[in-house]
DNA sequence: AATGAATGAGTCTTCATTCAT
DNA sequence: CATGAATGAAGACTCATTCAT
């Protein structure tokens, strides 16, 4: 690790940029190193010279992809002092990124056989280094009495399925005019709120979005 | 179509079913005709005579699993009048559904080149089949004062992807001792709810679940 | 034969004029039953119950494109007393039905492995009925006086290729402004020429060029 | 192309002429990448990392079929000082070109579809590459004096038929005593005769076609 | 560090052919 | 006479991977 040369490295970065969005796209067993090869601009054995596998490859591009995220979702989590001023920056950091770079833990790893081992431990890491801290955000608002006791992890897990819906939805859907802050609005709403009447919404510094104007309207 | 023998129609089901299962495991990319033909039953040949692609067969799968899914989650829908128990019921039909059958189309979609279009149009058709009946719930819910007026088509959208993400999770993981109702009842909460404090949990004939005695606790 | 239905006979017609057609695009290994099928209305286990194997069918376009072309040529040996113009009319015959139904038998033949025997049969058999009346034609010209002693067999052969080899060109270069009659005439006049008994074969058994009268010319 | 190793190259080389081969026994549909591979003495892989297609194969033996006849036609024409002399080392050098290598072009050019385009191309830098030092060897016996005005370029693809003619019929009859030199006779002598100024052209009733206004001049 | 030639098992798909109906 | 479901070998082509250079 310490020692490696520049060229050396920015050849890794190289493959495992190119091996992200090849991924991205085909998955995991879509993958060919022929294309690797060529998008990443090097010889098929040069690949092979940096990377054991096309295993040891996609593990490589998963472990690289967490931790951007994490790092992302730390920086938007010391952004402000606030729970709920942090909760939204972490949401928005988490919607971009998954929109932009696409994380592909939760999405294509059903198809690896083989790996099992490997990927399990990487959720655990994944789940550990990025879910944590949106769970110590929670933990703070149930310190302030602001929330009430909830399964943290469930309710993180939960948030982060929220998002993930819409990610989906509009890249498959390739609706572009997505209302990014709408999204956000909407699912901060419904994850502090809720959806019934009563819910008195007080004295909160969200935007009193009256969830009708929000993306595509089918009416 | 209509007048098709009945050894041809057993012969096609049997191919979609294995290729769902295959599909479920390795992805599209990685379903591999050979291993169709084996876990189907019949050989490669016969495979092509009642499907033109395993593009073609992957369509079919994708479509059949909606029209199940739609079809559990509409025999949910009339199986009480209070709009809750409804969607008690849907979101439990519609999770049960996700673990068993594990419907493909929202997971393993991006890997799909060369078939963008109808895709695209499947994934519609899954939106106004399944997610409307969803939406009628909350509607009449919305009806009946007992909504706060919330974009309906993003509040379903959020609700099926709290879903999902519990299902992705306990599928990688391999954590077989999920306890179904509990998820069940945490995701129901939270969707009415919310988890600000001060969400009034008035008088609803959810159970009490105070949220601490819920699935596996990690201390 | 005799007694064969009359849609039998229509089915297996069907065929092997589908097949002619199929043959002169592809080839013979180039024929796909399944294509053939399509093509000629039929299922794919009717044709074998018309036919014994692909190489039947082969064999028998092969034998009904050789009736065909003699036929013809037959028809238009009759059609003059005259041994040129009778000349002129199978030129004509037999070069407008190459390029009408392109027969097969000399354009196809190399590609039939295992049927060698057969093919050499048919060839001779096509040499028999179809270059014997040409053949005809040309030793009635001897018999007049009008055609010097050639090797009739080998002449006839010439002839047969010059055409051909129109055919052949104008089939792939997609020129469909051919003249045809232009050709004729100067196939007709190339051959005559040649084997006119006036034409003053000044004792020379040939390259005895006179090679005096050589006037080095740039071209 | 011109930086090839030179292991690259034998393999390429060691393809084209098994392929070669094969295309000339089975045709180009019946020409089966495994038995080139095992024909070449290379592994199915290697094949396809030297040329992108069965297509590209098949161009590149034709490309390579044309040089060499190419090569061998022009070595004929520089043999001697005398048109006719000239034209006999060609036509003898053709002739034993088609059997030894039978140049597929003109055979199994047919069965070739989606690559039309290129085959045209291929037609018709075969016809001015190969054709054209036969033509120009006419045009300096007509400038002698000594062929009469004939549409040149039909003339050369006249002769050219006859030769295939006798390579084709006893290819397939397999009549091994073929008397090579017999034929070289027989096909300059009429073709020598149908030409020759002074034949003459008394009382035919022959279109007085002074060969001039035939098909498409390329002048 | 980097290359590209080489490999053979693998891919999806089509083949000619059979047979119960 | 006709069908279409069924087959397994073969089709062209790609795969991940190795290795001498």
């Amino acid at each position: 690790m310490a020692d490696e040369t520049n060229e050396a490295f920015a050849s890794k970065q190289a493959v495992l940029e190119a091996a992200h969005h090849l991924i991205r796209q085909h998955g995991y067993a879509g993958l060919s190193m022929r294309e690797l090869a060529r998008a990443s601009g090097l010889a098929k054995g040069t690949i092979y010279h940096h990377f054991q596998d096309k295993r040891d490859i996609y593990l490589h591009v998963l472990e690289r992809d967490i931790q951007i995220v994490c790092q992302h979702v730390a920086t938007a989590a010391a952004s402000s002092e606030h729970w709920k001023e942090q909760l939204r920056a972490i949401v928005r950091a988490y919607f971009q990124l998954q929109r932009e770079r696409c994380v592909l833990i939760l999405a294509s790893l059903r198809e690896a056989v083989g790996m099992e081992q490997q990927l399990c431990q990487l959720v655990r890491q994944y789940r550990k280094e990025l879910l944590k801290p949106i769970a110590q955000v929670l933990e703070r608002g149930m310190a302030q009495g602001e929330v009430r006791p909830i399964h943290v992890e469930m309710a993180v897990l939960s948030l982060v399925g929220m998002l993930h819906s819409f990610v989906l939805h509009h890249m498959i859907l390739q609706e572009l005019e997505v209302d990014e802050e709408a999204i956000i609005d909407h699912t901060l709403q419904l994850f502090l709120y809720g959806i019934a009447q009563n819910s008195t919404s007080n004295g909160t510094n969200l935007p009193a979005s009256s969830g009708q104007s929000v993306v595509d309207q089918h009416p």
